[in-house]
DNA sequence: TATTAATTGTTAATATATTAACTAATACAA
DNA sequence: TTGTATTAGTTAATATATTAACAATTAATA
């Protein structure tokens, strides 16, 4: 079992798998003027009133470089806002603005709808094998010796 | 059961699972001095000795506008060409150097060796299972298909 | 206490993604 | 043949990813 075909390797499937459904989001999104980048930091936002750049870093999958730049824009949109923390002063706050914690009744149905929509064909069995491989692949732990490290 | 963690969520999941195993490539796609898409595009061109820059989009998943870039460097890189079609001169051949193929070499046997480390702690089953389900999802819609014409 | 190390977030440079608009070439219909 | 639509590829504007380096703060340590 040496080469595959390129087309059926794990990341071309994954990235196509991606490409077949964030379209079908991502253009909810747009009628809300939201990027997927800004709608992932809402979506936690909605689950955390108060979280770290650190952690929305980790639970949003957005590097923190390109963190930056999507806060500000979210800021400008009037949607969170930052605060800085008074206990230690690196960390930096954010928080859904009034504005921001409204747009989830509003979106949230239609991302849900569209969910329904991708789910549906899937038999509950095979859905959950599909997600707990997934599951498995994101927590792959590198159990082999680290004895030499190229450079 | 209509809302769920958005940790949880598929496209979250496929994500997770991309930025998981991504880096471990990228790692040696880097010591080629290649960037992901740039190996993506070498990748197809080592299956395919001529191909349109419509079907290399198609096939890497990389779209179109991205491509000319992309396409642009690896030129540069002189792992590439174009070549215009004679029939249609709207169509763009692009083809590997022999420094291109040259590649193939030795990086596929780096890359083998990292996909068969993600590969290994699956079950046979367990990995079939996780391909259906990938290929289910990016099946979802089907369009025209069969559009098949080889070189 | 002074030094050093680690953490948190930012900036910078380059590459790529997304969307729309655009050019050139071809196909097609009146 | 002319006009129109379609196709293949490109350009443009903005947003995000990747990698490295950096500043500020805090923690750890001699």
């Amino acid at each position: 079992m040496a080469i595959q075909d390129f087309s059926q390797s794990l990341p071309m499937m994954l990235y196509r798998a991606l490409d077949e459904i964030m379209p079908k989001f991502r253009c909810i999104f747009n009628e809300f003027a939201l990027t997927e980048q800004q709608w992932r930091i809402l979506r936690v936002l909605w689950e955390h009133d108060k979280i770290t750049l650190g952690r929305l870093s980790d639970l949003t999958l957005i590097p923190s470089p390109s963190l930056v730049g999507i806060v500000d824009r979210l800021i400008k949109a009037n949607l969170i806002r930052r605060e800085r923390s008074d206990t230690d002063r690196r960390m930096i706050f954010v928080v859904a603005t009034e504005e921001g914690r409204n747009l989830e009744a509003k979106v949230m149905p239609r991302v849900n709808e569209i969910y329904k929509e991708i789910k549906e064909p899937f038999s509950m069995q095979q859905w959950g094998q599909l997600i707990d491989g997934l599951d498995q692949i994101s927590h792959l732990k590198k159990k082999t010796v680290t004895n030499e490290h190229k450079e």
